[in-house]
RNA sequence: GCCGGCGUAGCUCAGCGGUAGAGCAGCUGUUUCGUAAACAGCAGGUCCUCGGUUCGAAUCCGAGCGUCGGCUCCA
């Protein structure tokens, strides 16, 4: 599904699973415990099973897989003998509208498992008859006979199904399929690849067509789309997954990066730089080795062997342990935008959202037991800030202790208290998620929703109480003059920046507000005797910190101004005669406003200002 | 990694067995213009790579690479 965002957990921030980033299951939206089901599921799952009649009917010896109600629509999976194109599922949604137009009754019937698994068996469907064996197995090993199995008729077709449907397929509403995609049987890659279709279906014609409109916007705004068409970046096969910033984009980049290191000067961070290429030596002690060395890209040599840093960390911690820390020195704030290789899936790779090379707004702060509640109401407090910037709402959901969990239960308790009482305090807008820890660390992660109302992880707050500090054996002399375990907090609140302005750009679809866009204004000679005031219009702007350019081509002024609307640049500043003579300049917005002539330095001085501000309506 | 689609000029795409096309962008010239496209000309391509079929391959077949949609939702 287009709209179904996909959380990433590898490039979100640090250790987001247990075990290194083993891949996080769920869907955003169902980890913010959103699990409440949608009233149009059973309308949905109704629709699934008119496709599989659909289906059927076109390819008698097909096999059914599971056919579930989703965010926005259904699927089902089938086997089937050879692949499927756009062509067969034109005819299978004509199938199914004949379906929906016959109004046969959803009915319900039974039959003793035993029976349930013959019924099935006959039909030549053994993904059916390994489920109803799954069932009686669950079941046995608790301790129970089999249930009896239930099965739902409409029309020629009976699909083992617990329910709920439709009364009658007259109930389904406006429908469309959408693509079919490959996926394992029970998302299994043991198991064998079944044709999964995909479809969507709506109550009313009008929520179907802004359904398939947000998913044409979606395609409009994609990330890889305008990082051409705005110059920001690109891609090539000779490093997959791994962008190429262009000026603008790297502009871009810088723009964010700094705005976020004057927030960390602000409160205390140190920057660090740490080596990326590491001895196996130190991933070995910390775990990774073992655990996530699939996802490290290896280097040798002279006999050694090296890996690339797929994180941060582990190194932070050998400048910590460099001298001996006094509880004096705590919070030790330690931020780092180190480059990180991780060596994912070659098909899971997708533009600036899932990559294998990118940089993190990373940072790793070293506290006291005594100081964590604190840190973390201000690590709060720069997560608001920064997502103010853009008019992003961050929602917060809280992670609490895992079964499997490390450490001293006592501190994962106090943590835990410590962090609900942060969350309270900030006011945070929040949701608990139990025991979805990682299991070195309670955590707190940040969902946005953008402009086209898609959810994404963003940032991670994740309080260590284990990884670093018992791994690395990290300590501090306190008060008393005893050695004293701190805590570890890693932080991301961009999470990795290739990630965030991916976003960014599919969020304001290429129009950056003022404060971060790479070109901010644009000055527009009409004819060519303008330029060279042009040229010292600009010059006076730039000389304000504004990033200014002049379109001196042999273009129109018209065609100048198209140029820079489909730039997206924030202000146009149009010069003629009568602007040069007067020393003003009219600006234009992106928008299409046309706003009063001021002086060049009085318009210097605004732009410099609105700049330095960071609003998002801009 | 696996399943399926796609890979032709910088970009968007047409051509789908007889030796390559359009629009935009680029370059040159003319134009110097008042708020979303001035006009004309020119140039531009190992048709992703390698191998095969064929008298002949961008076009058909195979492999590789890249890219896109998926591979969690458990009757």
């Amino acid at each position: 599904m287009a709209d179904a965002v996909k959380v990433n957990p590898a490039e979100v921030g640090e250790e987001p699973a247990d075990e290194f980033h083993a891949p996080e299951r769920g869907s955003a939206d169902e980890l913010m415990g959103a699990e409440i089901g949608d009233p149009l599921d059973p309308m949905r799952h109704s629709a699934a099973h008119v496709m599989a009649e659909a289906v059927l009917e076109l390819f008698p010896d097909a096999r059914l897989g599971i056919g579930p109600a989703i965010e926005g629509g259904f699927y089902y999976d089938f086997e089937l003998r050879r692949a499927l194109t756009p062509d067969d599922l034109s005819r299978i949604e004509e199938r199914m509208a004949a379906s929906v137009a016959a109004d046969h009754r959803f009915v319900r019937d039974e039959m003793p498992h035993e029976e349930g698994r013959r019924f099935f068996e006959e039909r030549g469907q053994p993904y059916k008859v390994e489920i109803i064996d799954d069932l009686a197995k669950v079941a046995r090993d608790g301790g129970r006979e089999p249930a009896r199995v239930s099965t739902f008729q409409h029309g020629p077709f009976i699909d083992l199904c617990r329910g709920p449907h439709v009364e009658s397929t007259a109930r389904i509403g406006p429908f469309k399929l959408l693509t079919v995609a490959g996926a394992y049987w029970r998302g299994r890659e043991d198991r064998p690849m079944l044709q999964r279709i995909y479809g969507t279906v709506w109550s009313t014609q009008e929520e179907l067509d802004l359904y398939l409109w947000r998913r044409q916007e979606a395609k409009r705004r994609d990330h890889r789309r305008l990082g051409v068409q705005l110059d920001l970046f690109s891609f090539h096969d000779v490093s997959p997954g791994s962008a190429f910033w262009h000026p603008k984009g790297q502009r871009l980049w810088r723009t964010l990066e700094s705005a976020m290191r004057e927030v960390q000067e602000r409160r205390g961070y140190q920057e660090i730089s740490t080596p990326i290429l590491v001895h196996r030596k130190l991933w070995q002690q910390s775990g990774h080795w073992d655990l996530y060395a699939e996802n490290m890209f290896r280097v040798e040599a002279e006999g050694q062997t090296f890996s690339l840093k797929p994180m941060n960390c582990p190194e932070s911690t050998y400048i910590y342990r460099s001298r001996v820390r006094s509880y004096r020195e705590l919070p030790l704030r330690f931020n780092e935008y180190g480059r990180l290789h991780r060596n994912e899936r070659s098909g899971t790779l997708s533009g600036l959202t899932r990559v294998r090379q990118f940089v993190q707004d990373d940072a790793h702060v070293y506290v006291r037991p005594d100081q964590l509640g604190e840190e973390i109401e201000a690590l709060l407090g720069e997560v608001r800030e920064a997502y103010g910037w853009f008019g992003l709402e961050p929602r917060f959901a809280f992670a609490t202790k895992p079964d499997k969990a490390l450490g001293d239960p006592a501190l994962w308790e106090k943590a835990e208290g410590l962090i609900r009482e942060a969350l309270d305090r900030a006011r945070a807008n929040y949701v608990v998620k139990p025991k979805d820890g990682t299991f070195y660390a309670p955590k707190i992660d940040i969902y946005i929703d953008d402009a086209l109302g898609r959810e994404w992880q963003m940032a991670t707050i994740q309080v260590d109480l284990v990884m670093l500090p018992e791994r690395f054996d990290l300590t501090y002399i306190d008060e008393s003059g005893r050695s004293a375990r701190p805590i570890a907090i890693h932080r991301a609140i961009y999470g990795s920046l290739e990630r965030f302005i991916g976003i960014l750009v599919e969020h304001f679809a290429g129009a950056f507000p003022f404060w971060c866009a790479p070109v901010q204004a644009v000055v527009i000679p009409i004819a060519d005797r303008h330029n060279e005031a042009a040229r010292e219009l600009a010059a006076v702007i730039r000389s304000r910190g504004v990033r200014v350019e002049v379109d001196d081509s042999s273009s129109r002024m018209q065609n100048k101004i198209r140029l820079a609307q489909e730039q997206k640049v924030p202000y146009m500043l149009v010069l003629g005669d009568r602007e040069i003579g007067a020393r003003t300049a009219a600006p234009r917005t992106r928008a299409g406003e046309q706003q009063e002539p001021v002086s060049w330095d009085e318009l210097a001085d605004r732009l410099a200002r609105e700049s330095v501000e960071r609003r998002p309506d801009r």
